[in-house]
DNA sequence: ATCCCGAGGG
DNA sequence: CCCTCTGGAT
């Protein structure tokens, strides 16, 4: 079967999930960048339970930068890869505070050249925080559900988003990430894809029923 | 054994 | 392109 049409996806996806939108905890777009850093290979649910007491205590690129690598390590660590993402946080705190006047920048290029912070990143904040999409977020489940969708075929994050960017109209850009990832995590599941509970199943060209 | 809102280095 | 980094759930 050919690829769903992606206006057809987005309207049902839509309907399904009403006012989706990012499930990390956040208040600030600092808080925000530094939950999306955490959530790395790690699920939403494990990210708020460890920023509920970090964001209470880290207020500021300051507060990062000034705390002791070991202590935000086992603040972090059940996130995973913590050493990595305690070094990016410290390191990305470090960059806010030396060229950003402690704040968070608002241009993609900008953010990607923070470290510890790439396009998927970048684009969340841009997105979410301060709803200026550049590009379209591309996770885990956006990767998955744009190919079985047959909305790309490409494997790399960056070339999947050039190619969403050719067929998601501008002003749905931010929420077309989480309505994919709402719908990845809830029925079409990397392990067991619920195909017969699917409202795209009908346009969709890996569809099982 | 596989997966979870990835990034950096080789 | 590949690999590594990490822990917890399923």
């Amino acid at each position: 079967m050919s690829a769903a049409p992606v206006e057809d996806v987005i309207s049902r996806l839509k309907q399904e999930y009403p006012g989706a939108r990012t499930e990390l905890d956040w208040e600030t777009p600092l808080d925000l960048l530094v939950a999306t850093i955490l959530s790395a290979q790690c699920t939403d649910v494990r990210v708020n339970g460890v920023t509920e007491g970090l964001f209470a205590r880290y207020r500021t690129a300051g507060d990062y930068a000034a705390a002791e690598p070991a202590v935000l390590e086992e603040e972090i660590r059940p996130t995973g890869f913590y050493r990595n993402k305690a070094r990016s946080i410290q390191g990305m705190a470090r960059a806010l505070l030396e060229d950003h006047g402690g704040e968070v920048p608002r241009t993609m290029k900008e953010l990607v050249a923070l470290p510890g912070v790439g396009r998927k990143t970048a684009n969340v904040v841009l997105g979410d925080a301060f709803g200026t999409p550049e590009g379209v977020v591309v996770d885990t489940h956006v990767k998955r559900l744009s190919n079985r969708l047959g909305l790309t075929g490409q494997k790399d994050p960056e070339k999947i988003e050039r190619d969403l960017l050719e067929v998601v109209p501008e002003e749905d850009r931010a929420v077309f990430a989480h309505l994919l990832i709402s719908h990845g995590r809830r029925v079409c599941k990397a392990r067991k894809p619920d195909c017969p509970e699917c409202v795209l199943n009908h346009i969709c060209p890996s569809s099982t029923v």
